[in-house]
Parts: structure tokens; sequence; C-alpha cells
RNA sequence: GCGUAGGUGGCGGAGCGGUCAAUCGCAACAGACUGUAAAUCUGUCGCCCUAUGGGCUACGAAGGUUCAAAUCCUUCCCUACGCA
């Protein structure tokens, strides 16, 4: 019999957010949660005592960057990821849904999930030659042909093939394989991809079902798309609503104040009893606003990235390590954070592996901002149950944000 | 002492008469990053200013040739290697 449940324990008052547990086969997510992002089998520069000891509950890896490398046959053969990777809790797999924009309309071009107002303009303005940019991923009604990233060979991925992965690879919770589009095309390509998404919702969830022995084991997510338009948002939860996933996505690149808008629209009409993930999201910010609009489970590269990339978070906003200020500051990275790192190192130290190409600055940074942010939603579930939600996020934010 | 190769911006290293304040790399300084094309990318990087422009000082030193020199000539100083 599955173990695979979701549980409401609290819900916040006039507000679409809720507190639950999520059950799984590897153990349970207390929701909301922060899913840690593990693209290739593994948390960069982490190992996984070291995203248990942090607090990490989850941990997301990519369809598209396992099946190119190391292949998912060799997952499978190798036990499943769990096994291959050495992570006993609760993992989610990807479908390379994102990829579908990352390296189709958005490749080459500088830009990602979200997208900023005046650059949304200059991508307008271009759209002309747009045509002529080298994307290496290519839609059709059925699938989408990738060249792969890393050696160029031609890979055609269908709804299908795409959970096939997913079950070789054998993650808690999948998703359907969707297409994000790019927060600037227009209502008529919205539409037009929007029930592709939805085929292939479909196909996702038949093929699913079709392989006993995966849904028994395996939750699978549909997700929602719809751009920037209320009624393709609304249109798609409803759609999405009445196949049987057992939770789902929301998807999209965004311009950011589009976010929570389209959070609220969707979560209105997904149904209550069934966890919602918003896709790649986000800053402590997006975080309290996609909670309070009834988000459970987010994941996001910003905490591992930007670690990576000096960039630190405090109580009292980011700071840049690498700025030369932090050479000769032996304070912690913040004074108020429990993490490993604060407690045993100095920015001074962490300054100094930084500007040495030290790896173990990675480490210690990466662990730095997984705590930040899966602390930060341990607080704010707490604070939900605590009734403290709406104070908690104004002294939060206030002092974030300085 | 002789021979050879050299001396260029914080460092390495291009340039070898005009388009040179000087390619490029490193370092430095700052910024970006939101289902990971990412241990990545972008910008600045002689000094000064009324700054998509103008001025000043600069390619070991001092002279010279030329309308014009980092680039050619002379002398000197220094460095490396080789020979005495």
């Amino acid at each position: 019999m599955k173990k695979f449940g979701f549980k409401i324990e609290k819900k916040l008052k006039h507000r679409l957010g809720r507190v639950g547990v999520l059950e799984t086969p590897h153990g349970i997510i207390e929701t909301p949660s922060f899913v840690i992002v593990g693209t290739k089998a593994t948390v960069k520069s982490l190992t996984p005592e070291q995203i248990k000891d942090l607090g990490g509950q989850v941990v997301l890896g990519n369809t598209y960057h396992l099946y190119l490398q190391p292949g998912s046959k060799i997952i499978k053969e190798a036990g499943g990821l769990h096994k291959f990777m050495n992570w006993d809790g609760p993992i989610m797999t990807d479908s390379g849904g994102f990829q579908v924009f990352s390296l189709g309309t958005a490749y080459g071009k500088g830009i990602s999930k979200l997208i900023k107002k005046d650059s949304m303009e200059l991508f307008l303005e271009n759209k002309a030659d747009e045509e002529e940019m080298p994307k290496i991923a290519t839609i059709d009604s059925n699938g989408v042909m990738f060249r792969s990233h890393l050696t160029g060979d031609a890979h055609y991925f269908t709804p299908e093939k795409s959970i096939e992965i997913q079950h070789d690879l054998g993650a808690d919770i999948i998703f359907a394989f969707d297409e994000c589009t790019s927060p600037v095309e227009s209502a008529h390509y919205q539409r037009e991809a929007l029930d592709r998404t939805h085929r292939w919702a479909k196909s996702s969830l038949e093929y699913h079902k079709s392989q006993k022995e995966n849904s028994d084991k395996q939750a699978l997510f549909g997700i929602v798309q719809g751009g920037r338009f209320e009624n393709l948002r609304k249109e798609s939860a409803e759609v999405l609503a009445k196949m049987d996933f057992e939770g789902y996505g929301i998807g999209g690149s965004f311009e950011k104040e589009d976010i929570m808008t389209a959070v609220k629209w969707v979560n209105e009409i997904l149904p209550e009893e069934k966890p919602r993930h918003l896709l790649g999201i986000g800053e402590p910010e997006d975080i309290f606003g996609a909670i309070e609009n009834g988000v459970d489970l987010f994941d996001c590269v910003a905490p591992t990235r930007q670690a990576r990339n000096k960039s630190l978070y405090t109580s009292y906003g980011k700071i840049n390590i690498g700025n030369s200020k932090y050479i000769t500051d032996f304070t912690p990275i913040d004074a108020e954070c429990d993490c490993y790192t604060c407690k045993n190192y100095t920015r001074s130290y962490l300054a100094h592996l930084f500007r040495s190409k030290e790896i173990l600055a990675d480490t210690l940074a990466t662990i730095h901002n997984l705590y930040f942010i899966v602390n930060l939603v341990k607080k704010i579930r707490e604070s939900m149950l605590n009734d403290t939600f709406f104070e908690f996020k104004d002294s939060f934010l206030q002092k974030y944000k300085r």
C-alpha cells in the first residue's frame, strides 16, 4: 500500500496559508518546507549528513540533468536516487520542464526565472530577431528536442519519456512534463503553450498510472502554468484540479510582482487537501508571500548558488562576503544565526577562503545560506502554529530590508 | 670585460613609427544571481575635470630624428643567460 498522504494541521486566518505534514515513503516533510535543490544528485558542496544537520528535509533532483549524466538507467541500476546519492530522506525530481524554458526561449539571452521590467521591455523590442537565436531546446506539440548542453547530441523528451526517466530515478515525488513559458510571451502563445502543458499533464498522468509498480511508490504532481494571465492561470488550476494528481506544482517565469497574484489565483482553485509546490521560488520575501497564499513547498537555487557566489543571508539583508570590508571582520556571518558556520567561523575567515579560492568556502557558505532559509521557513511554520505569523513576518522583513 | 636576450600600467605579458592611456590574462574594486548551461556572469580598473567629451602624466633614464615615437638613433643604468 502506498505510503503517501498530506494532512493539514492548521490554517492561517483569512488567508490561504496552512501548516501540514506530508508523508512519503522516505519520511515526512513538515510543511511549509523549503526543498533543497540538488539538481545533479548532489547539493553542491555538501554531504547528505551536512544537509541533515542543517535541517534539510527534502531535496530536488533534475530529470534532464540526470538523464544526460550519468544516465537514468545507471541510477536505476544503482538502486535508485536515494541509494545512489546516499540520501534516505524524501526526494523530488523536476521533469525537465524548466529546461524547456532555460535552454529554449531563454537560452543565450541572459534571462531567467524572474525577469525585470526594464529588461523585459528590451527583450520585447528585440523580439523580431529572436527566431534567429541559437536555442538548444525546441518544442513541438508532442514534446521537446533538447540538444545536450554537455555534448550537443539531440534527445527527444515527451511526457511519457520524462515520467519514464523519473520512474527510473525513483524520487518520492515527481512532476508532470510541462512547458515553463517566458513572461514576455503573447496571450496567444501562452494559450497555445497552456493547452500543450495540459495535454502533456494528461499524458504524464496516464503513463504514470499505467506503471503500477512506480505509481504505487511515487506521487505525481501536475504543474499549473498560464503566465501572467488571470484567465489562463485559473483555467489551468481548474483543468489540473480535475485530474487525479497527488499534488500540484505552480510554474512559470515571472516578473517579480506577478508571483503572488498568480499564486493566489491558482490556490483559490486547487483542491485544498493536496499539497502545492511553488517551483523555483525564492527569496525570504517571496517565501512569506507564498506561504501566506497557500503554498506548502518551494525550492530555489538561490541559497546554494548565491552562497558559492559570495552572497550570504543575514538578518539585516544579504552581504557580499567578497567585499574588502569583511577581510578584518571577526564577527560571524550573522550574529543571530545558529548554523555550524556561524557558530564556528568568522566573516574574515570566509572572506579569506573565498579570496584564496578554497573549496571549504563553498561548503561553509552553503551550510549557512541553506540553514538561514530552511530555518526561516521552520520559524514561519511555528509562528503559524502560534498564531503569530503576521507579527513575525513584519518584524523579520522590516529588519531584513533595513 | 665580451656576447646574447631583455627592461611596458600592482603582477605576467602583447604592441615594434600615426587608429595607444596601450590587446589579453591574473590580482584588485563593485554588481548580478529565484523548478542550476552556474565554484558562474557583468562592469570598473594611470591621474584630473563643467565627463558617450576634454586635459595632464606615462612604456628603464637622458638626449636626438620626425609633422608624429612605447615603437627609429645615440649614450647611460639595470636584469637574465652564456663566455672569459
